[in-house]
DNA sequence: CCCCAACGATTGCGTGAGCAAGTAACAGGC
DNA sequence: GCCTGTTACTTGCTCACGCAATCGTTGGGG
């Protein structure tokens, strides 16, 4: 039986919890996007991502930094910029001081589907916690997660 | 540019926080489960979670309550059942009441399997959680991730 | 008793993911 | 100026997932 530690256990039930969170999310999300504009959770975090940098200095991302901020692997990020190039909804070009780097940057058709997007996105998050705030083991959690904003 | 609403980006930046958490640490205990058992993240987690219904009363669950336990399709834990049994993790048999439902409950060598493998989920997760508390965006989920056993 | 709507589980099909191997471009030693 | 090692991205292969259609079972009318 190996009367498993009770710290650890403590421990896996949090990171149990939190997967739970995670995945009813996701789903939730996954159905609302895809139904209502043809993307999917990836797609819309990646545009998402980009969108954010575009505030920034340069507006673009290499795909390796791209791959990271999703946590994807590189083979996967290079087809899901790929789909989404095919799209219309971002553009590849050379990084001039290194041709080994790809930029990738949003473009406006992506802008606007994103802005297209977002308040769907955002309803079926506010949904989808809102129903995870019902089940007692998940209810913590979610509060932690609304409470993130409050230190913004 | 539709301004976004400050309170909805909030909670999405909370969602986006909770997601790379949850990808980080699974990617980490993907990676050390699979190398030292063979085993996925959902493999693992589909014993825990047969196993933790174990200790209670019946001992088995029935196909549809394992998936809404996992969070997956009907169809995909169809498979993942499938693939355990054919290891010898699990075993299958009708519901005697209800000849639609089919039980399925955790074989000795799973428990063997799972016991051997707890260790390794645990350090894995530790050292996940561990690394992302560094990351400053990640690190209050981490802190209500590890407070939740607090209040157990 | 038979029929039929509902339910649980499985199967066919298409798609996205990771790993490993391959290619192109940089960087340093000699 | 090559040759070697490393980096950034892509491609081949395999596999797990979700959706939709299907099969077997159950239970409630007529």
């Amino acid at each position: 039986m190996t009367a498993t530690d009770p710290a650890l256990t403590a421990l896996a039930q949090g990171w149990r919890a939190l997967s739970l969170l995670h995945e009813k999310i996701e789903a939730h999300i996954e159905r609302a996007l895809q139904s209502k504009h043809g993307l999917s959770v990836r797609e819309y975090s990646l545009l998402e991502t980009l969108s954010r940098q575009h505030d920034g200095p340069g507006g673009h991302l290499q795909m390796k930094q791209v791959a990271d901020a999703v946590v994807l692997s590189q083979s996967a990020t290079t087809r899901l910029v790929t789909r989404l190039e095919e799209r219309g909804l971002l553009t590849r070009y050379l990084c001039p001081t290194d041709r080994r780097g790809i930029y990738t940057d949003v473009s406006p058709a992506g802008l606007a589907l994103l802005a297209e997007a977002r308040p769907t996105n955002d309803a079926a998050l506010r949904e989808a916690l809102d129903q995870a705030a019902r089940d007692p083991q998940l209810a913590p959690l979610v509060e932690a997660v609304e409470s993130l904003h409050a230190r913004a």
